[in-house]
DNA sequence: GTTCTTACA
DNA sequence: TGTAAGGA
């Protein structure tokens, strides 16, 4: 597929995409006209590449470790170095803080809503607000 | 119409 | 990263 339909199918701006390639998150072959062909694979790929990103991982990093969270979880000894372990470690320390600051945000969240629930009455009184509403 | 590279705000 | 320029 070329880059706009993987844009489309990861919701992704073409412009990242490239800048990943660059990066060597991801790769792709070209057609005689220059074009970029990506895999199929390819859309798993950036979907995963996002998500370490949004969980905070540097691209200098992914790049590092992506080798290591392919799917099938097939665990190439000869290439993991002591060095990749401890970086996987450290960001799985990272991403066990961020979780814990989500959660606690959440519970704020969560407990705020329902006390405007509890004070603003019945469900019924509030599901009249909305995109659909009024009408 | 879609994508490409390069470069600047 | 967004966006524009100038091509293919």
């Amino acid at each position: 597929m070329r880059i706009g339909e993987l844009s489309a199918r990861t919701r992704t701006p073409v412009r990242l995409l490239r800048y990943y390639e660059e990066q060597e998150l991801i790769a792709s072959d070209r057609l005689p006209n220059g074009y970029r062909d990506y895999e199929e694979y390819v859309v798993d790929r950036v979907l995963q590449v996002r998500g370490l990103l949004d969980a905070g991982l540097p691209t200098r990093i992914i790049k590092g470790i992506l080798p290591c969270l392919n799917t099938p979880r097939t665990i190439h000894m000869p290439y993991v170095t002591p060095d990749m372990v401890a970086t996987l470690e450290r960001e799985r320390e990272r991403m066990a803080e961020k979780i814990e600051c989500l959660t606690k945000n959440h519970r704020a969240i969560t407990d705020y809503l329902d006390a405007y629930a509890a004070m603003s009455g019945p469900p019924a009184e509030v599901s009249s607000v909305g995109p659909e509403a009024g009408r």
